[in-house]
DNA sequence: AAAGAGATGGTCT
DNA sequence: GACCATCTCTTTT
């Protein structure tokens, strides 16, 4: 299923996460299920988001380039999968020009297509708690490590970004980000009303 | 409704 | 060996 008219641009995502995390919201995350007999789309909406810098002492990218954060270094519009707390597979978008260490975290989406899929991979919960952390968005998404690195702008990607022509929120809600201990006093947290 | 703790494994010191 | 960009379940107001 296309999702929209509009090519997002690399261009659009070479500037630094704090400017382009607020604009990811309403964009849509598409990712190919291939479970069961056929081929399926899951899709939702993204409503909520994190930006991380390399200057950020809460980014896993200030203390330089690793094996682990390397593609958060490189072309702008690929995905940077992280493990978390050894359990939960987390997604950004790597976000600024070749060779800075940013990306935004995918906080919360909101499913469109495909929710069959997500409610069995999220079974026993509610549709409220389907993807609503980064942690559910990477099972509800059937996100892994294979994702690492794979350019979410190529629609011909497993895993992409797409937008159906909703426009970001015009007065999208900022705070503190979530679950870190240092730099929680920059509001990089964006959400839609 | 809020607070606490265990799970669980890669990454970095 | 410590530290997590988290989630879930249990216990306590």
């Amino acid at each position: 299923m296309a999702v929209g008219p509009v090519v997002l641009e690399r261009s659009w995502f070479e500037r630094d996460a704090p400017i382009v995390a607020p604009l990811l919201l309403n964009k849509v995350l598409i990712a190919d299920s291939y479970e069961g007999t056929s081929a399926t789309v899951v899709s939702g909406r993204i409503i909520e988001v994190e930006a991380y810098t390399s200057d950020d002492p809460a980014s896993h990218t200030y203390r330089g380039r690793s094996r682990r954060n390397d593609v958060m270094f490189g072309p702008a519009g690929h995905a940077y999968v992280y493990t978390s707390y050894g359990i939960h597979q987390c997604l950004n978008v790597v976000t600024g020009r070749d060779g800075d260490g940013q990306g935004v975290l995918i906080r919360a989406v909101v499913p469109i297509t495909g929710i069959d899929i997500i409610a069995a991979r999220r079974a026993h919960r509610v549709p409220r708690e389907f993807a609503n952390g980064p942690g559910k968005v990477g099972q509800a998404f059937g996100i892994s490590a294979m994702h690492n690195g794979v350019d979410l702008l190529d629609q011909s990607s497993r895993l992409r970004l797409g937008d159906d022509g909703t426009p970001p929120p015009t007065t999208p809600l900022a705070g503190p980000r979530i679950g870190i201990t240092k730099g929680v006093s920059t509001p990089w947290r964006f959400r839609v009303p």
